[in-house]
Formats: structure tokens, C-alpha cells, sequence
DNA sequence: TTGCATGTTCCGGA
DNA sequence: GTCCGGAACATGCA
């Protein structure tokens, strides 16, 4: 099997949320270092540093790739990209040379690492603030309800695949995830989303439960043999379920693997 | 050295 | 308005 390390996706931005849930929620901020200010999104190093000094954390929320990581002041807000990820350090463990902000505490810190600094982090003064940043955002892919799920889709002649990944519509599935649920589900990649039929959808809804589930455990898409996130990165891996070939495409610059027999058109 | 990467945004064209 | 593909962002890796 060949692994990569994970880029985040809903399960990985639940993970995230935890580590701040159970390490940082009631502790003081000392203070903020940002290492490379190409992290920060409309803000500045002296900004940030001056608006959660002194604040504590409260129990952070998330919404799709979103992390909102709220204080009993402002909420620092969290995308990470490709590459980000964030990290407890309690010790005196020096610090990753991708280590872009750190949120120093009472007792160790908070750090937001991220090699690429495609997305990064941004300050809301207030909830209007928050809400404003995901104004357009979709509902959330783990609880989502079968009517909602259904209501998305009705009607939108886009492919199923690129309707599932745009954070508008539905917030939390990444390019794997996609390409996960439609392959356990058996739908091809390219249907028109509105054409799906009652049990297709309700396939595809039951499998984002149960997918999103057993990553959210993990912490991240589980690397497993018999799922097809597990084998993809295997040009010459069979099809987990049937054996037989997968076939890949590139639709707008994004790797798709599907299996031609489990997925018909 | 070159091409590729699981995210997001913007732009041009059909 | 809808949908799609491509490029750009900045960096590491095979």
C-alpha cells in the first residue's frame, strides 16, 4: 500500500478541533508567535498577538474544513489548506521549521503548521464576523439528513462528483472523500446529480454517514485496504470490492478513481 | 529536473 | 445564470 500523508478534510478538521477541545479550552493565551506572516489572512502579527492575549479559549467549533477556534474574546479561524494541520505540544519540543503561529499557554502550546500556506488563519471579532466568513458555505457534511441531502441535489445538472466537493453546497467532503462515497455507494462519478434515482441518493447519503463516521474516529480517512481511499494511490490496485480495474480521470485538475464495474453510468 | 499533490479562488468560454 | 477547465497560490516529494 502507498500512503501520503493526509490532506485535511472534515475527519482531519474534527481531529484538529479535539486537540484544541482537549488541551487548550479554559487556558490562557500568554501570547502569539508567527513565525511566516504568509499564514495570516487579513490580519497581522501584532493584530492577532493583541486580540487573544490574555483571552482563553472556549470549546472550539467546526464547520466543514472550517475550525473555529473561539476565545471569550474574538474566534480565530482556522482553514488548512493542503498541508496544515494543528498540534499540542506541551513539552519543550522544539519547534517544526513549518510551524507558522504559535499560541503560547499557560501550559504549552498551540501550533498551527503548514508547509504550503494555501489557506491559513483569519480573526473574527464577533459572531456576525463569523458567520460573514461562511456566508457561503453549505451545511455540514456529518449531519446532514437524508431530506436535506436530497434537496441539494434535486434539480442540479452539474456531475455528482464536483456538486459533492463544492464547499457551497455541502461543506466537509474533499476530492478522496468524494471519490470514497460514490465508489461504496455505485454511482459513476460523472451522473448528473439530479438524475439520481430515490435509492441511489439514499445510497450515497447512507455511505456519507457511514464514511464520515468511521473517519471522524480515526481522525482522518483511515488508510484501509478495503476502502478504495486505501488503494488508490496504487496505479495497479484492483478494485477492492469486485477485483477488477479502476479507471482514473482528471476532471478540473483533480484526480478521479472509480471502478467502471461497481459504478455504472 | 520535472511533474504532481486529497484545497480554494478567480477567470474565460461554452 | 450554469457549468466546466485551467491557472494561480507556495512548497515538498518522487
Amino acid at each position: 500500500m502507498v500512503t501520503r500523508r493526509a490532506v485535511p478534510e472534515l475527519p482531519d478538521v474534527e481531529g484538529f478541533r479535539r486537540v484544541l477541545g482537549e488541551h487548550a479550552v479554559g487556558a490562557r493565551v500568554r501570547g502569539v508567535d508567527v513565525t511566516d506572516t504568509g499564514v495570516l489572512r487579513g490580519t497581522t502579527p501584532a493584530a492577532l498577538d493583541r486580540a487573544v492575549a490574555g483571552r482563553r479559549f472556549t470549546e472550539p467549533r467546526r464547520h466543514g474544513k472550517w475550525l473555529l477556534a473561539g476565545t471569550d474574546g474574538p474566534t480565530v479561524v482556522m482553514h488548512f489548506g493542503m498541508t496544515g494541520s494543528l498540534l499540542w505540544c506541551a513539552g519543550n519540543e522544539p519547534r517544526h521549521p513549518h510551524d507558522r503561529v504559535i499560541f503560547r499557554l499557560d501550559r504549552g502550546e498551540l501550533r498551527f503548521r503548514d508547509s504550503r500556506k494555501l489557506q491559513g488563519i483569519r480573526l473574527a471579532e464577533d459572531a456576525d464576523a463569523v458567520h460573514r466568513l461562511l456566508a457561503d458555505t453549505g451545511p455540514d457534511a456529518l449531519t446532514i439528513d437524508q431530506r436535506e441531502f436530497d434537496a441539494l441535489l434535486t434539480g442540479a445538472r452539474r456531475r455528482i462528483k464536483a456538486l459533492l466537493t463544492d464547499q457551497s453546497v455541502l461543506a466537509g467532503l474533499g476530492n478522496l472523500l468524494a471519490d470514497e462515497l460514490l465508489w461504496r455507494a455505485g454511482v459513476h462519478p460523472a451522473r448528473a446529480a439530479g438524475e439520481l434515482t430515490e435509492g441511489e441518493r439514499a445510497r450515497l447519503h447512507a455511505e456519507l454517514r457511514r464514511v464520515l463516521r468511521a473517519a471522524v474516529r480515526a481522525g482522518r480517512v483511515p488508510p484501509r485496504e478495503d476502502w478504495l481511499t486505501g488503494v488508490r494511490d496504487d496505479p495497479n490496485a484492483p478494485c477492492p470490492r469486485c477485483g477488477g480495474p479502476l479507471e482514473r480521470t482528471r476532471t478540473a485538475g483533480r484526480a478521479t478513481v472509480w471502478c467502471p464495474r461497481c459504478q455504472s453510468r
